[in-house]
DNA sequence: CAATTTTTGATGTACGTAAATCAAAAATGT
DNA sequence: ACATTTTTGATTTACGTACATCAAAAATTG
C-alpha cells in the first residue's frame, strides 16, 4: 500500500499535525523535528495524494483565454479546443473565461487584459498583437501576481511567464528544405506570400525561409514577398496575377493564413500539380487541398497541444512551481497526404 | 458553484442512496424513479467528482508491460517512457510492472504472457511477436477479463482490445513520397532496407513504401529489399556491398531498426550526401546523422505518446468504459534537420 | 526558578463520493 | 386485505489531505 501522513507521522514518531505543518510549511516546527519528518517522508516514499489534496483545499483555477475573432480556421480552431478545455474544466479544477476580440487590433487587446484584469483570474492566456502598449497591459497583470502565458504569437520584453507556441524560425526552415529538395528535379523561381509583415510569427517563418534558400538553395530565385493580409480574395487575385507574371514558377510559401484564396487560384488556372506548394495550418481547406495534390506539404501546430501545454504552465504558475521548459515546446508536425491524422469531430 | 451529489437529490427529491444507486448502476431503483434523478442530473449539468470518486473507492489499477531486451535505441527509449509513467503511478493510481523478455522469441512471450496472468493484472501491455501461439496466449487472458494493448507492433486475430502503435502502411507510404520527391532531380535506382520480414512492421511499412513508388514514380527502379537483421555489424557490411555494387543508387529507405550500421558504412564510404537516406525513429544515432546531412529525413513513433495512450486504454477497459479511438491514434513524425525536437534528458 | 514563548499533540470538521446497513414505505401478486 | 417483494430513505464510515482550535509539553528568557 502507498504510505499516507499517517504512516509518516508514526514513522517520524510525531502527530498528525506535525506532519501537516512540515509538508504546507507552516511555520511552528522546530528544525530538529523538521528533519526527522523529511527523512520519514524519504525513507517511506511518501507522495502527497494530490487528487485528495486538492478535494480538501477546494482549489480551482478561474483563467481567461483571449483569442482573435474573424473566421481565420485556425483560430476558429484553437477556440474549439479551448471549448473543449473548458468542457473538462470540471475535473481539472480550471474556470475558464473565453475573451474573443477583433483580430491584430492592439487598442482592443489593451482593454481586453484590462478588462480580464479585473476579474482577478489566477493567469491569463493570449495571442498577442506585437505592440508595446499590449506589452505594458501584460507587465501590470504580473506586477499584479497574475501569470500570463502568449498563446501561438509571442511577445517578448513583456515579462510573460511563457510562450506556447512553435518556433517560427525554425518552422521557415524546414519549409525552406522541403521547398528546395521538392523542387530539385526542375528550375524556376519560387515565391512567399504571407498574411503581413507586421506580424511577429510572418516575419520569424520568412527569416528562416529565407535563411535555408541562401545556404543551401543559391541557385533557386527567391521573388518578392506578396502580402495578401490573410484575406481569400486578396490572395487569389495576387495569385493568379503572379502565375501570370511568373510562367517559370516553381514553388509557392504560403506562409500565413487564408489559403482558401491560394488553393482557388492554382486551381482555376490550372497550376495545382506544376507548382509545388507548401503552407501552414492543417484546416479542412488545407487537408482537402493536400488530398487532393494541390499543396504539396503543410506544416502544422497543435492548437490542442498548446491550449493544454497553456494551462498546465498557468496552473504552475499560480502555484508558484517551476516549469519543465523542455516539456512545453510544441512541435511543428509535418502533414504529407501520406500521414494525414484521422479527421476528428 | 459545482453541483454535487446532494444537489442533485434535493432537485430530483430523492434520498442521496437513491442518486447512489443511479449514479452506478446499482439495482433496485424504479425506471420512473431513475429518469427523475437523471432529468436532476441533466438540468443541473452535475458531473461526477472523478478525483473524489477514485479517493472514496480506492481504485488502482495494476498493469504489466512487457517489452523486448536488447540494445535497440527505440526500445530502451520505450523502457524509459514506461519508467516515467512508473514514476507518475502515484498520482495516476496505476501500479506499473516491467516485464523483458528477449526479442523476437515467440516462446518465451508466451511464458511471459502466462506469468503476467497469474499475478492477476488489470491490463497487459505487450509489443508482439506476429506468431499463433502468442494469439492464443493473448486470447487466455482476455477469456480471463484482463484487458490487453498490443505496443508499437500489433498482433491481429489475438482479439486484443486495443493497437497502441502507428499505421505501419501510411508510414511506408509517406516514405515513399519523401523518397520520390528528394530524389526527383537525378537518375538512379532506390534500396530498401528491413530487419526482417518476419515482423509485420517492416512487411507494413514495405508495402506502403513500394505502392506509392509504383503509383507515382514508376520510372524509378527499386532494388531487391535488404534484410539486415536489425545487427548493426551487418548492416554495414551489407551496405558497403550495396553502394559498390549500384554506383547509381540514388537513395536507401531503411525501414528497420540498426541504422548505426547504415550511418557508418554510408560516412565511411563517402557517399553521405549524395545518396538521400530516409530512416525510422528518433533516437541519439540517427538524430546526429540527421544534423550531419547523412540521414535527410527520419519518420517516427512517439514513444510517450504510445505509452501514455496504451494506459489510458487499459484503464478505460478496465472500467469497461469505451475508447474513442479516434482520440488515440498515434501520429507518424516527420522529422528534417530543421524541426528537430530539444534533446530530452 | 518562574514566566514566557515556542513547539507539539490531540481532536474535529471539511471536501465529494462510494458503499454498506437497516428500517420504512410503496408496489405487486394472490 | 394480506403477505411478499421491490423500492426508497436515513444514516454511517471511509478515502487522504487541509486547516483550525485548544491544550499540553518543551524550550527559552529574564
Amino acid at each position: 500500500m502507498r504510505p499516507t501522513v499517517h504512516d509518516v507521522a508514526a514513522k517520524a514518531g510525531v502527530s498528525l499535525a506535525t506532519v501537516d505543518r512540515v509538508l504546507n510549511n507552516r511555520p511552528g516546527v522546530r528544525s530538529v523535528t523538521r528533519d526527522r519528518v523529511e527523512r520519514a517522508i524519504a525513507t517511506l516514499g511518501y507522495v502527497r495524494d494530490v487528487a485528495a489534496a486538492n478535494l480538501a483545499k477546494g482549489r480551482n483555477y478561474p483563467f481567461v483565454f483571449i483569442l482573435p475573432e474573424g473566421d481565420n480556421s485556425f483560430m476558429r480552431g484553437l477556440e474549439g479546443e479551448v471549448r473543449a478545455a473548458m468542457a473538462r474544466s470540471a475535473s481539472e479544477r480550471t474556470q475558464i473565461t473565453l475573451l474573443p476580440v477583433p483580430a491584430f487590433d492592439a487598442q482592443v487587446l489593451v482593454q481586453a487584459l484590462s478588462e480580464a484584469h479585473e476579474s482577478r483570474p489566477a493567469g491569463v492566456a493570449v495571442v498577442a498583437v506585437d505592440a508595446p502598449e499590449v506589452a505594458e497591459a501584460v507587465k501590470r497583470l504580473r506586477d499584479d501576481g497574475i501569470a500570463v502565458v502568449t498563446l501561438v504569437s509571442d511577445l517578448p520584453g513583456s515579462g510573460r511567464d511563457h510562450f506556447a507556441g512553435v518556433d517560427n524560425i525554425a518552422a521557415g526552415r524546414t519549409a525552406g528544405t522541403l521547398m528546395g529538395r521538392f523542387t530539385g528535379g526542375r528550375d524556376g523561381s519560387v515565391a512567399v506570400l504571407a498574411g503581413s509583415m507586421l506580424v511577429r510569427d510572418h516575419r520569424d517563418r520568412l527569416e528562416g525561409f529565407s535563411a535555408v534558400m541562401a545556404e543551401e538553395f543559391p541557385a533557386r530565385r527567391l521573388l518578392p514577398v506578396i502580402e495578401g493580409q490573410d484575406d481569400p480574395v486578396l490572395v487569389e487575385k495576387l495569385v493568379r496575377a503572379l502565375v501570370e507574371r511568373e510562367p517559370d514558377l516553381a514553388g509557392i510559401y504560403s506562409l500565413g493564413a487564408g489559403n482558401r484564396g491560394l488553393v482557388a487560384a492554382l486551381e482555376k488556372t490550372g497550376n495545382s500539380k506544376t507548382i509545388c506548394t507548401i503552407a501552414h495550418e492543417l484546416t479542412p481547406h488545407s487537408r482537402a487541398a493536400l488530398r487532393s495534390g494541390t499543396i504539396d506539404a503543410v506544416l502544422n501546430q497543435d492548437a490542442g497541444h498548446e491550449v493544454r501545454s497553456a494551462i498546465r504552465v498557468l496552473k504552475a504558475k499560480a502555484d508558484g512551481l517551476a516549469v519543465i521548459e523542455a516539456q512545453e515546446r510544441i512541435r511543428i508536425d509535418i502533414f504529407l497526404k501520406d500521414n494525414l491524422p484521422i479527421e476528428q469531430a
